[in-house]
DNA sequence: ACGTTAACAGACAGGTCTGTCTAGTGTCAG
DNA sequence: CTGACACTAGACAGACCTGTCTGTTAACGT
Protein backbone atom coordinates (compact mmCIF):
# COMPACT_ATOMS: atom_id res chain seq x y z
CA UNK A 1 0.00 0.00 0.00
CA UNK A 2 1.50 3.23 1.39
CA UNK A 3 2.33 4.68 -1.96
CA UNK A 4 1.74 3.07 -5.52
CA UNK A 5 5.04 1.41 -5.40
CA UNK A 6 8.11 1.18 -3.29
CA UNK A 7 9.82 1.30 -6.08
CA UNK A 8 9.14 2.62 -8.97
CA UNK A 9 8.12 0.13 -11.93
CA UNK A 10 11.29 -1.15 -14.23
CA UNK A 11 9.09 0.49 -17.51
CA UNK A 12 9.19 3.88 -15.49
CA UNK A 13 12.86 3.64 -14.26
CA UNK A 14 13.93 2.75 -17.71
CA UNK A 15 11.76 5.53 -18.82
CA UNK A 16 13.49 8.05 -16.96
CA UNK A 17 17.21 7.24 -17.89
CA UNK A 18 16.38 7.11 -21.43
CA UNK A 19 14.84 10.56 -20.88
CA UNK A 20 18.10 11.62 -19.46
CA UNK A 21 20.77 9.83 -21.25
CA UNK A 22 19.20 10.21 -24.30
CA UNK A 23 18.41 13.93 -24.29
CA UNK A 24 22.32 14.47 -22.58
CA UNK A 25 23.97 12.76 -25.19
CA UNK A 26 21.94 10.96 -28.25
CA UNK A 27 20.11 8.39 -28.88
CA UNK A 28 22.47 6.82 -31.39
CA UNK A 29 25.57 6.81 -29.12
CA UNK A 30 23.58 5.47 -25.73
CA UNK A 31 23.69 1.98 -25.93
CA UNK A 32 20.99 -0.34 -24.33
CA UNK A 33 23.78 -1.05 -21.67
CA UNK A 34 23.99 2.10 -20.55
CA UNK A 35 20.50 2.37 -20.43
CA UNK A 36 19.72 -0.57 -18.12
CA UNK A 37 22.51 0.02 -16.22
CA UNK A 38 21.65 3.56 -15.21
CA UNK A 39 18.06 2.45 -14.53
CA UNK A 40 19.09 -0.15 -12.50
CA UNK A 41 16.61 -3.13 -14.76
CA UNK A 42 17.38 -6.24 -16.36
CA UNK A 43 18.07 -6.10 -20.52
CA UNK A 44 15.04 -8.97 -20.49
CA UNK A 45 12.55 -6.22 -19.14
CA UNK A 46 13.54 -3.36 -21.28
CA UNK A 47 12.80 -5.46 -24.72
CA UNK A 48 9.50 -6.89 -22.66
CA UNK A 49 8.59 -3.75 -21.95
CA UNK A 50 9.47 -1.80 -25.27
CA UNK A 51 10.00 -4.46 -28.24
CA UNK A 52 13.22 -2.92 -29.34
CA UNK A 53 15.81 0.00 -29.17
CA UNK A 54 13.57 1.95 -31.14
CA UNK A 55 10.30 1.24 -29.00
CA UNK A 56 11.94 3.02 -26.25
CA UNK A 57 13.27 5.77 -28.46
CA UNK A 58 9.08 6.43 -29.81
CA UNK A 59 8.71 6.32 -26.38
CA UNK A 60 11.09 8.70 -25.31
CA UNK A 61 10.51 11.07 -27.66
CA UNK A 62 6.51 10.82 -26.93
CA UNK A 63 7.49 11.21 -23.24
CA UNK A 64 9.47 14.36 -24.70
CA UNK A 65 6.14 15.87 -26.47
CA UNK A 66 4.22 15.77 -23.45
CA UNK A 67 5.62 17.15 -21.27
CA UNK A 68 6.82 19.92 -23.09
CA UNK A 69 3.12 20.35 -23.98
CA UNK A 70 2.18 20.39 -20.53
CA UNK A 71 4.57 22.91 -19.63
CA UNK A 72 3.30 25.41 -22.57
CA UNK A 73 -0.34 24.81 -22.15
CA UNK A 74 0.44 25.67 -17.78
CA UNK A 75 2.35 28.50 -19.41
CA UNK A 76 -0.65 29.77 -21.58
CA UNK A 77 -3.21 29.48 -18.93
CA UNK A 78 -1.61 31.62 -16.47
CA UNK A 79 -2.58 34.74 -18.58
CA UNK A 80 -5.83 36.08 -20.24
CA UNK A 81 -4.41 39.23 -22.26
CA UNK A 82 -4.18 36.90 -25.61
CA UNK A 83 -0.82 38.80 -26.84
CA UNK A 84 0.91 37.34 -23.33
CA UNK A 85 -0.78 33.89 -24.25
CA UNK A 86 0.80 33.94 -27.12
CA UNK A 87 4.56 34.94 -25.90
CA UNK A 88 4.06 32.48 -23.26
CA UNK A 89 5.67 29.64 -25.49
CA UNK A 90 8.76 31.67 -26.09
CA UNK A 91 8.67 32.00 -21.98
CA UNK A 92 8.49 28.73 -21.41
CA UNK A 93 11.22 28.06 -23.69
CA UNK A 94 13.30 30.49 -22.07
CA UNK A 95 12.81 28.47 -18.41
CA UNK A 96 13.98 25.29 -20.61
CA UNK A 97 16.94 26.81 -22.30
CA UNK A 98 17.99 28.54 -18.55
CA UNK A 99 18.35 25.04 -17.22
CA UNK A 100 22.10 23.63 -17.17
CA UNK A 101 20.61 20.60 -18.69
CA UNK A 102 19.52 22.01 -22.14
CA UNK A 103 20.49 20.21 -24.73
CA UNK A 104 18.40 21.92 -27.41
CA UNK A 105 15.54 19.96 -29.01
CA UNK A 106 15.33 16.59 -28.64
CA UNK A 107 13.56 15.69 -31.76
CA UNK A 108 15.66 17.13 -34.11
CA UNK A 109 18.41 15.97 -32.13
CA UNK A 110 17.17 12.83 -32.27
CA UNK A 111 16.22 12.83 -36.00
CA UNK A 112 20.05 14.49 -37.03
CA UNK A 113 21.37 11.28 -36.12
CA UNK A 114 18.72 8.93 -37.73
CA UNK A 115 17.32 8.68 -41.33
CA UNK A 116 14.84 10.42 -43.12
CA UNK A 117 11.77 7.96 -42.51
CA UNK A 118 12.90 6.49 -38.56
CA UNK A 119 10.82 6.88 -35.70
CA UNK A 120 12.72 10.45 -34.40
CA UNK A 121 11.59 12.04 -37.97
CA UNK A 122 8.32 10.28 -37.25
CA UNK A 123 7.62 11.88 -33.70
CA UNK A 124 9.48 15.07 -34.83
CA UNK A 125 7.04 15.57 -37.66
CA UNK A 126 4.22 15.38 -35.04
CA UNK A 127 5.77 17.45 -32.66
CA UNK A 128 5.84 20.16 -35.09
CA UNK A 129 2.65 20.37 -36.66
CA UNK A 130 1.00 20.04 -32.72
CA UNK A 131 3.48 23.45 -32.54
CA UNK A 132 2.82 25.14 -35.22
CA UNK A 133 -1.01 24.46 -34.62
CA UNK A 134 -0.79 25.79 -31.29
CA UNK A 135 0.77 29.07 -32.41
CA UNK A 136 -1.65 29.35 -35.33
CA UNK A 137 -4.34 29.28 -32.89
CA UNK A 138 -2.91 31.84 -30.82
CA UNK A 139 -2.05 33.87 -33.38
CA UNK A 140 -5.95 33.89 -34.38
CA UNK A 141 -6.86 34.64 -31.19
CA UNK A 142 -4.60 37.48 -30.18
CA UNK A 143 -6.03 38.99 -34.00
CA UNK A 144 -3.63 38.17 -36.45
CA UNK A 145 -4.61 39.37 -40.24
CA UNK A 146 -2.71 36.13 -41.41
CA UNK A 147 -2.33 34.07 -38.54
CA UNK A 148 -1.12 30.65 -40.66
CA UNK A 149 1.98 33.47 -41.96
CA UNK A 150 2.35 34.89 -38.40
CA UNK A 151 2.82 31.33 -37.04
CA UNK A 152 5.37 30.32 -39.82
CA UNK A 153 7.33 32.97 -38.53
CA UNK A 154 7.07 32.21 -34.73
CA UNK A 155 8.02 28.59 -35.49
CA UNK A 156 11.36 30.21 -37.34
CA UNK A 157 12.08 32.21 -34.37
CA UNK A 158 11.10 29.62 -32.11
CA UNK A 159 13.70 26.83 -33.79
CA UNK A 160 16.13 29.49 -34.00
CA UNK A 161 16.00 30.02 -30.06
CA UNK A 162 16.34 26.39 -29.45
CA UNK A 163 19.10 25.85 -31.58
CA UNK A 164 21.24 29.31 -30.63
CA UNK A 165 20.66 28.85 -27.28
CA UNK A 166 22.19 25.12 -27.56
CA UNK A 167 25.15 25.94 -29.39
CA UNK A 168 26.06 28.91 -28.11
CA UNK A 169 25.49 28.27 -24.73
CA UNK A 170 23.04 30.98 -23.84
CA UNK A 171 19.35 31.44 -23.31
CA UNK A 172 19.82 34.81 -24.52
CA UNK A 173 18.42 33.69 -28.10
CA UNK A 174 15.61 32.81 -26.57
CA UNK A 175 14.73 36.33 -25.29
CA UNK A 176 15.64 37.96 -28.41
CA UNK A 177 13.37 35.58 -30.25
CA UNK A 178 10.65 36.65 -27.88
CA UNK A 179 11.22 40.12 -28.60
CA UNK A 180 11.64 39.63 -32.19
CA UNK A 181 8.28 37.52 -31.82
CA UNK A 182 5.93 40.60 -29.88
CA UNK A 183 7.11 42.88 -32.68
CA UNK A 184 5.86 41.02 -35.39
CA UNK A 185 2.74 40.15 -33.64
CA UNK A 186 1.96 43.80 -33.21
CA UNK A 187 2.72 44.65 -36.73
CA UNK A 188 0.30 41.67 -37.62
CA UNK A 189 -2.19 42.53 -35.10
CA UNK A 190 -5.90 44.33 -37.21
CA UNK A 191 -5.89 47.85 -35.35
CA UNK A 192 -9.72 47.80 -35.16
CA UNK A 193 -9.66 44.29 -32.87
CA UNK A 194 -7.15 46.25 -30.35
CA UNK A 195 -9.37 46.77 -27.04
CA UNK A 196 -8.08 49.64 -25.23
CA UNK B 1 49.97 15.92 -67.83
CA UNK B 2 46.60 16.67 -69.69
CA UNK B 3 44.62 17.48 -66.37
CA UNK B 4 46.91 17.88 -63.29
CA UNK B 5 46.01 14.30 -62.57
CA UNK B 6 43.98 11.79 -64.41
CA UNK B 7 42.41 10.43 -61.41
CA UNK B 8 41.63 12.76 -58.50
CA UNK B 9 43.97 11.93 -55.44
CA UNK B 10 43.15 9.95 -52.75
CA UNK B 11 42.19 12.52 -50.29
CA UNK B 12 40.63 14.38 -52.62
CA UNK B 13 38.34 11.33 -53.37
CA UNK B 14 37.99 11.06 -49.25
CA UNK B 15 37.09 14.40 -48.98
CA UNK B 16 34.31 14.29 -51.71
CA UNK B 17 32.78 10.81 -50.05
CA UNK B 18 32.98 12.00 -46.30
CA UNK B 19 31.07 15.16 -47.41
CA UNK B 20 28.79 13.26 -49.46
CA UNK B 21 27.76 10.50 -46.71
CA UNK B 22 28.54 12.27 -43.84
CA UNK B 23 26.24 14.88 -45.07
CA UNK B 24 23.70 12.77 -46.03
CA UNK B 25 23.66 10.22 -43.19
CA UNK B 26 25.56 11.65 -39.71
CA UNK B 27 29.07 11.66 -39.27
CA UNK B 28 28.35 8.26 -36.57
CA UNK B 29 26.30 6.54 -39.07
CA UNK B 30 28.44 6.13 -41.99
CA UNK B 31 31.64 4.12 -40.93
CA UNK B 32 34.82 4.40 -42.40
CA UNK B 33 34.34 1.17 -44.39
CA UNK B 34 31.44 3.30 -46.40
CA UNK B 35 33.79 6.18 -46.47
CA UNK B 36 36.49 3.80 -48.63
CA UNK B 37 34.10 2.18 -50.54
CA UNK B 38 32.27 5.04 -51.48
CA UNK B 39 35.69 6.75 -52.03
CA UNK B 40 37.51 3.93 -53.84
CA UNK B 41 40.08 4.34 -51.57
CA UNK B 42 42.29 2.24 -49.52
CA UNK B 43 41.79 1.95 -45.67
CA UNK B 44 45.54 2.71 -45.04
CA UNK B 45 45.53 5.91 -47.34
CA UNK B 46 42.37 7.30 -45.30
CA UNK B 47 44.36 6.75 -41.89
CA UNK B 48 47.62 8.42 -43.55
CA UNK B 49 45.56 11.00 -44.64
CA UNK B 50 43.55 12.09 -41.93
CA UNK B 51 45.68 10.03 -39.05
CA UNK B 52 41.51 8.99 -37.60
CA UNK B 53 38.18 9.32 -38.11
CA UNK B 54 38.04 12.63 -36.01
CA UNK B 55 40.70 14.25 -38.38
CA UNK B 56 38.31 13.25 -41.44
CA UNK B 57 35.25 14.56 -39.95
CA UNK B 58 37.23 17.29 -38.82
CA UNK B 59 38.23 18.31 -42.15
CA UNK B 60 35.24 17.38 -43.58
CA UNK B 61 33.67 19.98 -41.49
CA UNK B 62 36.00 22.85 -42.77
CA UNK B 63 35.47 22.03 -46.12
CA UNK B 64 31.91 22.29 -45.81
CA UNK B 65 32.41 25.97 -43.55
CA UNK B 66 34.80 26.98 -46.97
CA UNK B 67 32.09 26.27 -49.39
CA UNK B 68 29.84 27.82 -47.19
CA UNK B 69 31.47 30.89 -47.05
CA UNK B 70 32.50 31.28 -50.83
CA UNK B 71 28.79 31.21 -51.82
CA UNK B 72 27.95 33.63 -49.36
CA UNK B 73 30.76 36.03 -50.21
CA UNK B 74 29.98 35.11 -53.57
CA UNK B 75 26.42 36.19 -53.50
CA UNK B 76 27.07 39.34 -51.58
CA UNK B 77 29.32 40.76 -53.75
CA UNK B 78 26.64 40.48 -56.73
CA UNK B 79 24.95 43.98 -54.54
CA UNK B 80 26.41 47.15 -54.19
CA UNK B 81 22.99 48.27 -52.00
CA UNK B 82 23.84 47.39 -48.34
CA UNK B 83 20.32 46.12 -47.46
CA UNK B 84 20.74 44.10 -50.05
CA UNK B 85 24.33 42.96 -49.63
CA UNK B 86 22.72 41.43 -46.07
CA UNK B 87 19.20 39.77 -47.06
CA UNK B 88 21.97 38.21 -49.78
CA UNK B 89 23.05 35.72 -46.69
CA UNK B 90 19.60 34.51 -46.92
CA UNK B 91 19.19 34.40 -50.56
CA UNK B 92 22.35 31.65 -50.47
CA UNK B 93 20.66 29.51 -47.88
CA UNK B 94 17.49 29.51 -50.05
CA UNK B 95 19.44 28.21 -52.99
CA UNK B 96 21.35 25.23 -50.58
CA UNK B 97 17.50 24.15 -48.83
CA UNK B 98 15.99 24.28 -51.82
CA UNK B 99 18.41 21.56 -53.49
CA UNK B 100 16.79 17.77 -53.00
CA UNK B 101 19.83 17.50 -51.06
CA UNK B 102 19.52 19.76 -48.24
CA UNK B 103 19.74 18.30 -44.69
CA UNK B 104 20.13 21.59 -42.45
CA UNK B 105 23.16 22.32 -40.92
CA UNK B 106 26.28 20.01 -41.23
CA UNK B 107 27.72 21.41 -37.83
CA UNK B 108 24.51 20.66 -35.95
CA UNK B 109 23.67 17.81 -37.17
CA UNK B 110 27.35 16.52 -36.37
CA UNK B 111 27.36 17.99 -32.89
CA UNK B 112 24.03 16.55 -32.48
CA UNK B 113 25.53 13.23 -32.30
CA UNK B 114 28.18 14.00 -30.45
CA UNK B 115 29.89 15.61 -27.01
CA UNK B 116 29.92 18.92 -25.84
CA UNK B 117 33.80 19.06 -26.35
CA UNK B 118 34.22 17.34 -29.35
CA UNK B 119 35.57 18.43 -33.25
CA UNK B 120 32.02 18.84 -34.08
CA UNK B 121 31.07 21.04 -31.20
CA UNK B 122 34.56 22.83 -32.20
CA UNK B 123 33.99 23.19 -35.97
CA UNK B 124 30.57 24.26 -34.94
CA UNK B 125 31.75 27.49 -32.62
CA UNK B 126 34.21 28.73 -35.27
CA UNK B 127 31.42 28.74 -38.16
CA UNK B 128 28.84 30.72 -36.19
CA UNK B 129 31.53 32.96 -34.84
CA UNK B 130 31.86 33.56 -38.55
CA UNK B 131 28.49 33.86 -39.66
CA UNK B 132 27.47 36.67 -36.32
CA UNK B 133 30.62 38.50 -37.26
CA UNK B 134 29.67 38.80 -40.75
CA UNK B 135 26.29 39.44 -40.44
CA UNK B 136 27.31 42.13 -37.25
CA UNK B 137 29.19 43.72 -40.41
CA UNK B 138 27.06 43.61 -42.57
CA UNK B 139 24.34 45.31 -40.23
CA UNK B 140 26.62 47.97 -39.30
CA UNK B 141 27.46 48.70 -43.23
CA UNK B 142 23.23 48.75 -43.45
CA UNK B 143 23.34 51.77 -40.99
CA UNK B 144 21.69 49.72 -38.44
CA UNK B 145 21.52 51.54 -34.91
CA UNK B 146 22.22 48.78 -33.17
CA UNK B 147 24.78 46.09 -35.18
CA UNK B 148 25.32 43.48 -32.84
CA UNK B 149 21.67 43.03 -31.42
CA UNK B 150 20.46 43.10 -34.88
CA UNK B 151 22.86 40.08 -35.74
CA UNK B 152 22.05 38.38 -32.86
CA UNK B 153 18.19 38.40 -34.22
CA UNK B 154 19.51 37.44 -37.94
CA UNK B 155 21.07 34.68 -36.78
CA UNK B 156 18.29 33.22 -35.04
CA UNK B 157 16.05 33.61 -38.08
CA UNK B 158 19.07 32.16 -39.88
CA UNK B 159 19.27 28.84 -37.43
CA UNK B 160 15.89 28.36 -37.55
CA UNK B 161 14.84 28.84 -41.48
CA UNK B 162 17.64 26.00 -41.73
CA UNK B 163 15.88 24.01 -39.24
CA UNK B 164 12.58 24.39 -40.60
CA UNK B 165 13.54 23.84 -44.11
CA UNK B 166 14.93 20.38 -42.78
CA UNK B 167 12.63 19.05 -40.96
CA UNK B 168 9.45 20.45 -42.89
CA UNK B 169 11.23 19.49 -46.45
CA UNK B 170 10.30 23.36 -47.26
CA UNK B 171 12.73 25.64 -47.89
CA UNK B 172 9.71 28.23 -47.75
CA UNK B 173 10.59 28.70 -44.53
CA UNK B 174 14.00 30.77 -45.71
CA UNK B 175 11.59 32.70 -47.58
CA UNK B 176 9.60 33.79 -44.65
CA UNK B 177 13.22 34.62 -42.52
CA UNK B 178 14.42 36.61 -45.35
CA UNK B 179 11.16 38.78 -45.13
CA UNK B 180 11.45 39.35 -41.37
CA UNK B 181 15.05 39.97 -41.79
CA UNK B 182 13.90 42.48 -44.31
CA UNK B 183 11.53 43.80 -41.93
CA UNK B 184 13.66 43.93 -39.09
CA UNK B 185 16.52 45.84 -41.07
CA UNK B 186 14.14 48.48 -42.18
CA UNK B 187 13.16 48.88 -38.34
CA UNK B 188 16.36 49.42 -37.27
CA UNK B 189 18.31 51.79 -39.72
CA UNK B 190 18.70 55.09 -39.02
CA UNK B 191 16.59 57.31 -40.95
CA UNK B 192 19.19 59.75 -41.30
CA UNK B 193 21.42 57.21 -42.79
CA UNK B 194 19.00 56.38 -45.71
CA UNK B 195 20.26 57.35 -48.95
CA UNK B 196 17.92 58.83 -51.53
C1' DA C 1 68.62 1.95 -62.83
C1' DC C 2 67.03 2.85 -58.29
C1' DG C 3 64.95 4.59 -54.26
C1' DT C 4 61.02 7.18 -52.72
C1' DT C 5 56.40 7.98 -52.43
C1' DA C 6 51.56 7.27 -52.87
C1' DA C 7 48.40 4.24 -53.39
C1' DC C 8 46.23 -0.38 -53.58
C1' DA C 9 43.84 -4.94 -51.35
C1' DG C 10 42.56 -7.15 -47.56
C1' DA C 11 43.30 -9.84 -43.19
C1' DC C 12 43.17 -9.15 -38.40
C1' DA C 13 42.58 -7.76 -33.42
C1' DG C 14 39.89 -5.80 -29.97
C1' DG C 15 36.02 -3.58 -28.82
C1' DT C 16 30.89 -2.29 -28.86
C1' DC C 17 26.21 -2.83 -30.09
C1' DT C 18 21.63 -5.15 -30.39
C1' DG C 19 18.81 -8.75 -29.30
C1' DT C 20 17.95 -13.66 -27.43
C1' DC C 21 18.11 -17.04 -24.14
C1' DT C 22 18.57 -19.58 -19.70
C1' DA C 23 17.92 -19.74 -15.01
C1' DG C 24 16.82 -17.92 -10.65
C1' DT C 25 14.10 -14.66 -7.20
C1' DG C 26 10.28 -12.50 -4.97
C1' DT C 27 5.32 -11.40 -4.58
C1' DC C 28 0.60 -12.03 -4.55
C1' DA C 29 -4.06 -14.17 -5.57
C1' DG C 30 -6.76 -17.97 -5.02
C1' DC D 1 0.47 -24.38 -1.12
C1' DT D 2 0.66 -23.36 -5.87
C1' DG D 3 0.93 -21.17 -10.04
C1' DA D 4 1.14 -16.84 -12.55
C1' DC D 5 3.68 -12.84 -13.11
C1' DA D 6 7.25 -9.33 -13.10
C1' DC D 7 11.66 -8.91 -12.55
C1' DT D 8 16.94 -9.87 -12.09
C1' DA D 9 21.61 -11.50 -13.55
C1' DG D 10 24.39 -12.58 -16.98
C1' DA D 11 26.07 -15.52 -20.87
C1' DC D 12 25.92 -15.61 -25.73
C1' DA D 13 25.60 -14.95 -30.92
C1' DG D 14 26.17 -12.18 -34.76
C1' DA D 15 26.97 -7.96 -36.66
C1' DC D 16 29.57 -3.86 -37.08
C1' DC D 17 33.28 -0.40 -36.17
C1' DT D 18 37.91 1.52 -35.57
C1' DG D 19 42.52 1.15 -36.24
C1' DT D 20 46.85 -1.68 -37.43
C1' DC D 21 49.50 -4.44 -40.16
C1' DT D 22 51.43 -7.05 -44.23
C1' DG D 23 52.40 -7.18 -48.77
C1' DT D 24 51.90 -5.45 -53.71
C1' DT D 25 51.81 -2.10 -57.59
C1' DA D 26 52.75 2.01 -60.21
C1' DA D 27 54.63 6.64 -61.05
C1' DC D 28 58.34 9.83 -60.66
C1' DG D 29 62.70 12.25 -59.67
C1' DT D 30 67.58 11.71 -59.74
Amino acid sequence: MSVTSPRRSARERLLAAADELFYAEGVHTVGIDRVIEHAGVAKASLYSCFGNKDGLVRAYLQGRHEQRRNRILGRIEQHDDPSDRLLAVFDSLAESAAKPSYRGCAFYNASAESDPDSVAAQESAASRAWTRALLTDLAREAGAADPATLAAQLVILYDGAMVGARQDHDPAAVLNARAVAATLLAANQTPSRVRP
